[in-house]
DNA sequence: AGCAAATGTGAGGATAGCTCATGTTTTGGA
DNA sequence: TCCAAAACATGAGCTATCCTCACATTTGCT
């Protein structure tokens, strides 16, 4: 119902949400001009009073032109979701990569966690769409299908820093720490600074903690717990 | 521009969205047949998909009279998402009166926690509400508010489990472990049982752990860290 | 050049939130 | 009881926006 996939297309992630693959040159440009001229507006004014007729004008053709590209709104923006996931995946594998200790994780996730909040506080329209994000159920699978890939990249990290940890559990708190990482830019926006800030320092030693076997109150822990 | 604080009213937590303060017993009623009928459409195909043209019909009364009650669409909604932050609230002082040892919070929190998440799981009105909560600015406030207020419930609590501890960093640990609590329940319904189940417990764990004063790696922590 | 396929166009359909001029009921004082 | 004023109810229709579709134009190929 909300997603259609007809996408037989050898590049399914950023053509996937697109009416027909261009074939033609100037289709592919036309296709980067309209993601431009949204971003634009969504920066401006934010993704829902963005028009369809504003995006049109602002990429200088016509509204039947813009839905030959993108069969609805929604899609415009899951493309721009997308293509930001993607940077973070990059930056987020890059930054773990030589990652070998807890020593080296805990100082390659701090670094990661600062220049996502930089990220965020600088880019409006990653700010609105990851806003917005709750509001569309193919959205919020996107989100999640990010926090998965972000999170399998951790446990691999987990896995090279904690030897013989408990790989289930690693996986868990992988997944948690890396969507709690959208929440809390989420949460940090909202509030403002200084105490946005504040709360990411304060979940920076939240995961710390959390990738850490011991139990936190040994002498309490019942063994069935 | 979004939020019209025209409210002197006496009560303004309920009455805040409505657009005059009903002073006829039948008005009352009507309201709280207008909040059924919308439970009801939300619960049955949510708040997106509901339209206020239903919400009148199913209540017996005009789109016109509908409009006296509440200004907007999101208001209802509003309205709704306060009722339940509510009744959570009496939740959660209930489950951590008594609290005043370590163990106690652990076991209180792990309790809030279970019935959070059933109710989540029976409530498809909640769901839906908190899932579309980002979407609209207002509710993204109510819902930084309840975890504030949820929040300072919590550090009490903390404070007498763990006293001397530095009261900045409980507090902003209480607002994390409280505004989290939102976040994994949307993070567990969209998994699906049973990973949602292991993600619940997982944050059970991280959430005991950030209480925890104790460095998670002491060994590791630089002194100016 | 000439034809078919691909692409472009924008008036208008469809939907849903919301308004407002008008009608009806309740209230409260004489 | 009667009446005027205030409160409340009504629903046709205004407005705004997403999206479609019948038709026009351009492109690629022989």
């Amino acid at each position: 119902m909300a997603l259609d996939q007809t996408a037989p297309s050898p590049i399914p992630e950023d053509e996937g949400a697109m009416r027909k693959s261009p074939t033609q040159k100037r289709s592919r440009e036309r296709v980067e001009h309209i993601l431009m001229s949204a971003s634009r507006l969504i920066a401006e004014r934010g993704s829902d009073t963005m028009r369809m007729s504003e995006v049109a004008e602002l990429s200088g053709i016509s509204i039947g032109s813009l839905y030959q590209y993108f069969p609805d709104k929604a899609a415009i923006i899951r493309t721009l979701a997308e293509r930001y996931n993607a940077i973070s995946r990059t930056c987020i594998t890059d930054g773990l990569a030589d990652v070998t200790t807890m020593e080296d994780l805990q100082r390659a996730f701090s670094a990661l966690i600062d220049e996502y909040y930089a990220i965020f506080l600088a880019e409006p329209v990653i700010r609105d769409i990851w806003s917005a994000m709750q509001a569309d159920k193919a959205l919020r699978e996107i989100e999640l299908e990010a926090s998965r890939q972000n999170a399998i990249l951790l446990t691999t990290a987990l896995k090279r820093a904690l030897p013989g940890e408990d790989i289930g559990k690693l996986q868990a708190s992988a997944l948690l720490v890396m969507y709690f990482c959208e929440c809390v830019m989420r949460l940090a926006i909202s509030t403002g600074e200084p105490e946005g800030r504040v709360l990411i320092e304060a979940y920076k030693r939240m995961a710390y903690r959390s990738f850490d076997d011991a139990p936190a109150f040994p002498r309490l822990l019942t063994p069935g717990g």
